[in-house]
DNA sequence: TGCGCGGACTTGTCATAACAAGTTATTCCA
DNA sequence: TGGAATAACTTGTTATGACAAGTCCGCGCA
């Protein structure tokens, strides 16, 4: 070993643990692009040499980021980085960036209008309004990786919708902005989901082939009260997304809410 | 210390690895009750000696039930059998029948067929198998008003698949079999669903154009216990089915277990 | 030409060893 | 008696070494 390797350093500042820098390092070069998509990682064996440290680290490392879902190992042929297929769990009611910050992943939305317009029927019906009310529109586009993953419309009742503003819209869940910002603590969300082709709209805005599938999600936020606070509508490209849930088998009360 | 244990055979029969069979002996005690909710394990080096192997076997094993939730560790202190967990129970876990009959529709599963074969590696990794154990396999399509609505593949471990019946799989659903018939309560299921484009084979099962978009769900069902006892792959026909679900947000989500 | 068998890779498993770091209870000194 | 040092645990991290098992490619034999 002793190897005056100049990428030894692995993050010299952090005194945390070796393998926790080597596994921050590698996800860097994965989600930089270093290491593309579907590409092969270099072997352990390199790994070790590369940084001078021993095969059961840079195991722990590849290990971390194999539970983080970013990399998988096939017996004998090597590490491969996963297509950014993000997934969402549902379970925890959270924002699609709270999903993704939690693995890592950096989002940021194209906000494309935010704009206070008269509810047609479906939305006022939603969110418990009377056609015609004043509510606050917002179409955004999340990107991953620079890539479109989703278009998400969004409607609001125009007293909390306008409460947020376009810049914090970029970076941050409305979710986190609702129960933060406005102290609106969220209590469920009704969800339907379907899988649709993509038409026009949604083959520009996704940057996909027209016809390609895509999941469509609805979904209607309560506040905690009960409160209808926030309508969506998100289209999720089918071959980079993937939606998780942990469901549990009522025992006892509160079955609804299923195919209502 | 040394051997001479009695305790030492570690469920010779399987050839599957040291710790795994360690993992599964772990398992087996905490939920007989050997080592009680909130009760200490013996420590790493005890059960080195205890069962002959190192204390990176050991390492590995609980770290396999730490994932799965059994148990959580303090540094200094110990490791500890998890309560188990308090659920707060998120959305109804049903079966497809089940959903559709207390809306008044009426089912009927055409049954392409039901036979024992060897599970292939991502079968057997689901339920917790060897690639090569026995299971069964069912391949259902089912029928809303005679027309297709779904495609399903389910595998169960053999032993208990073969006691479902080829005739009660024509209107019944497997989840009220397997609670009903062969006396395993359910606990949850993981889900993962996303959209994807007919194939050759979905476009004739379902009766569909070749393209059209269609609803991919996987699911892998829990007994109450927590083992694995039920695989599937679902396909809904995009234009027929939607899924819907109630969502609460967690308010304080069990991260790890807990130790109030 | 075609097929099978090695050899050279890869990741998976397991042992031994050592030290770091967190927790707890005891001991010893002021 | 009060409090700090310490010993004796615990889990966490890391190195080295070895062999097993899966994959792939090419060589040689039929």
């Amino acid at each position: 070993m002793s190897k005056s390797n100049p990428a030894l350093v692995l993050l010299p500042d952090l005194p945390s643990p070796l393998y926790a820098r080597l596994t921050e390092l590698l996800r860097l070069r994965i989600l930089d692009g270093t290491y593309p998509p579907h590409g092969r990682m270099p072997s352990e064996s390199e790994l070790c040499s590369m940084f001078g440290v021993s095969r059961i680290t840079v195991r722990q490392a590849l290990g971390d980021l194999q539970k983080a879902g970013l990399i998988f190992r096939i017996h004998g042929k090597g590490t491969f980085v996963s297509r950014p297929k993000a997934f969402q769990n549902v379970t925890a009611l959270e924002g699609f960036g709270e999903a993704m910050s939690r693995m890592g992943y950096e989002i940021i939305n194209r906000v494309d209008y935010l704009r206070t317009a008269p509810a047609d029927a479906r939305v006022a019906e939603r969110l418990g309004l009377v056609a015609g009310d004043q509510v606050v529109e917002i179409r955004r586009v999340r990107l991953l990786n620079r890539e479109p993953v989703s278009l998400e419309l969004t409607w609001l009742p125009a007293p909390l919708g306008e409460r947020l503003s376009r810049h914090e819209l970029v970076t941050r869940d409305i979710f986190l902005m609702l129960e933060n910002d406005c102290g609106v603590p969220l209590g469920h969300a009704d969800v339907a989901m379907d899988a649709v082709l993509a038409d026009e709209d949604l083959m520009q805005a996704l940057q996909i082939e027209e016809g390609a599938p895509v999941m469509h999600i609805e979904r209607l936020t309560h506040a905690a009260d009960g409160r209808p606070v926030d309508y969506e509508h998100l289209y999720f490209r089918g071959d980079a997304f993937q939606y998780r849930l942990r469901i549990d088998r009522a025992r006892s009360a509160q079955r609804g809410a299923v195919h209502e």
